[in-house]
DNA sequence: CAGCTATTGTGTATAAATTACACTATAAAC
DNA sequence: GTTTATAGTGTAATTTATACACAATAGCTG
């Protein structure tokens, strides 16, 4: 009986072996998402950040992220962070970069695949205050948990490159939105200063503007036209530019 | 005596139900790079495939890859796989992006980071002839292995785009080359016809190519003069395009 | 309701960059 | 020395970017 029960148990162990034997030999590492989420308010530029968790860095902020579990796919684990931690959903989210240094994270190795993602602070009333995230002005981000402030750095260049070459910026504003608040989103992003004239005249000049009639509430001064960015208009336009230049 | 030995093979599977339920938990997946090699030879752009190792893709080339270990960072791997399998080493290695689908591989969930290389096909003469590496040109690329043909669009996009931001070309080109040699480079990158007198001022007028008062050997015509990159000034030079174009 | 304040909305002149385009010069091949 | 293929060069026209100033308007204040 007893040996019975020896015999069942060694057979047990065998295949515990052959299990484990496989399962390490096939060089698995933990992966995780990481999201930066970026949003525009009172003419700033902020990035939404958490606790962090660990106590090695439980005086730091840290990026919204999360392993991403076996049958999930990279985008998709994206959208479930997101969705769980913010209440966030059909947002812009886009792939930034991999980070893969042996030692990023102290508990184990863990890759991450940084995700830029912007969203219109107005339209979406997160669930913020429970919890641990807070909006936080970019220029003020520094000493973030992990290799996270070099994720940020990162992804805030990317925009700043991106945001130029593309027409993102939209989704930081609401659907309706004047010229001047289009600039000061701009100059906040680039941080740069732009002429105003010289601004408007290079986006009515793209023609992708169209003027809803209406003009500004609740401005403490002449109120501007409120204008829509017209995707489709952009979309069906193929106008690139091509040229060399470095 | 026996009971002995079946309390150590129960002790020995309480062990081994911990570990695994661990590996478990941290929801591990397999990570791999795949390079993307681009060279430049007979005045077309190529990239380096190697047949495919896998039986259900036994007629398919497929890009340059292997698993990453846990031990080591991602460029390092690049860099790792890159010397294996072709020798070459001290290329430029730029990463692309990482594709994460959960049944891009057929046999299990593998993650792969994409990594861009540019090569200069004079300078290495690899030892491709012994193995299954094979030069393609890049228009002729279709039907890939996995969803590497996807890697490979994505990535060629990726370099039309950089090679217009940044003096990238210069990689493919050996150390002296004429200023034809360079149009052909561009031209075949980015699949265009260019002006010649255009493309020249252009050039000239970046001030970042050294006339090397050499001209070129064994042309069957009237031979060009022969130039180098300045990469120290181009480093040096700041001016950036920051307009904003879409 | 008059005057103040802050911002909107507009145009032009200049400079810089891009594009289009044609002929002479030169080395190699024969 | 003739042919062939490419090197090397300049200018005018167009487009794009930059610099810059003033009148109009709505809200606010008293």
């Amino acid at each position: 009986m007893v040996e019975h029960m020896l015999e069942a148990a060694q057979n047990k162990i065998k295949t515990f072996k052959t299990i484990q034997s496989e399962v390490q030999s096939i060089n698995k590492v933990a992966l995780s998402v990481d999201c930066v989420i970026f949003g525009f308010d009172e003419n700033k530029l902020k990035v939404l950040l958490i606790r962090s968790d660990l106590k090695k860095y439980q005086d730091k902020w840290s990026l919204l992220g999360d392993l991403v579990s076996p049958d999930e796919g990279l985008d998709e684990a994206a959208y479930r962070i997101l969705k769980q931690r913010t209440g966030l959903r059909d947002l812009f989210l886009e792939q930034v970069q991999t980070f893969g240094e042996v030692n990023r994270h102290p508990a184990s190795r863990v890759v991450t695949v940084a995700y830029c993602s912007l969203i219109n602070v107005q339209h979406h009333k997160l669930n913020i205050l429970d919890n641990e995230l807070h909006w936080h002005d970019v220029d003020s981000i520094t000493d973030l948990a992990f290799d996270h402030q070099k994720i940020f750095e990162t992804s805030y260049s990317q925009l700043q490159k991106r945001v130029r070459e593309h027409p993102l910026g939209f989704s930081l504003l609401p659907n309706k939105f004047s010229l001047r608040e289009l600039q000061n989103l701009y100059e906040a992003i680039l941080n740069i200063k732009l002429d105003r004239r010289n601004f408007r005249k290079k986006f009515f000049a793209m023609d992708f503007l169209v003027d809803l009639n209406e003009i500004e509430k609740d401005v403490p001064h002449r109120p501007g036209k409120l204008y829509r960015f017209d995707y489709a208009k952009y979309e069906r336009s193929t106008k690139k530019w091509t040229g060399i230049a470095f």
